[in-house]
DNA sequence: CTATAAAGCTAACCGCATTAGCTAGGAGGG
DNA sequence: CCCTCCTAGCTAATGCGGTTAGCTTTATAG
């Protein structure tokens, strides 16, 4: 019998896949196991335990999110730049509503990096928008809270009624883009 | 030997009791059973299972913030009753950041009631500031999305710099408030 | 004083994470 | 071409948490 060839990289492709077609609840190693095609144990091999596989996977969810923001912001300054950023986050949150749910978690360690380039992605679209120092650090706050807070409330089914989420999201980026310092 | 004299009500409070103290992965029936002084069966004698304590839980803490929330509109209006809601939530979540992390769920069967009493708060506050209809349903859902945001990032360790926290959500307070329609 | 509903218990099962220790594929050196 | 060694993979086994079934006991109503 052939080997399956594995690697850590690969048990998180696998890892991403379930969760992206069954949600969190799904990833579980026994699930990651069995769609690789091996047995459970042996996926130890490759990650130390399914607290490190969701590190990682967290990892490669910042890491993509940290390029659609850099992504977004080529070509673009000051508000433009911010709306941008706003937008293109939220337009991941909404494809891949299981993805980001899996990666809201503490900055332990292992995160620290990836941590660190998704947020200096916000904060390079507010120093094109003129904000530095401690009004960067707030700002930045802000619009994090904002644009995390509205991709849970709507990928969790919290907005029941029939209004658009569209509009709801474009006043709420205005709101922050205007009320800047 | 006598009786425990449970029921749903002070199960639920021996959970939130070990919520509040060991946090969410510390919420276990065996936990809940052995702090109540029981077997971990006895407790399905009360609760339906698992998923329908953690409703319970989302119940109370829903109603303990909705209850917050409208003490603080009490005597307030406008621009000062939106300010005064939103701080209130956020003290909230910091006085019992477990509590409210393990309220944020999909709103399924049994949570209708207290979910609908927690937004009608925030449509309340927004009434008495002049909005109504689906301007107000658009800000509703920006007034959560952003007090949601700030205080899962605040308690979750998101924000690592030393800048008070205060000060940020100060500042996403009044860019909301100035924004509103 | 007794009958009954409910509260509690023990025993047992299942799924999942994790560990220990064995087996075998396959690459590199002789 | 063969031997050796590393390591991916396997099986077996443990422990914990949730859940179910079925028995026992308490307390209360009649």
């Amino acid at each position: 019998m052939p080997r399956a060839g594995l690697s850590a990289e690969a048990v998180v492709d696998v890892a991403l896949g379930l969760l992206d077609e069954q949600g969190p609840e799904a990833l579980t190693l026994a699930a990651v196991a069995g769609r690789a095609g091996v047995a459970t144990p042996s996926l130890y091999k490759h990650v130390r335990n399914l607290a490190e596989l969701k590190v990682l996977i967290s990892v490669r969810v910042m890491g993509e999110l940290a390029a659609r923001g850099e992504a977004a912001l080529l070509g673009r300054s000051g508000d433009d730049g911010v709306r941008a950023l706003l937008h293109a986050y939220r337009d991941y949150i909404r494809e891949h509503p299981h993805r980001y749910a899996a990666m809201a978690q503490q900055p332990g360690p292992g995160l620290a990096e990836a941590a660190e380039r998704l947020v200096g992605v916000f904060y390079a679209a507010l120093r094109s928008r003129g904000l530095e120092g401690s009004d960067a650090v707030h700002a930045t706050r802000c619009l994090r809270a904002a644009v995390h807070g509205f991709g849970v409330l709507e990928t969790s089914g919290g907005f029941g009624l029939p209004e658009k989420s569209d509009e709801s999201f474009a006043l709420l980026a205005e709101m922050i883009i205007n009320g800047l310092p």
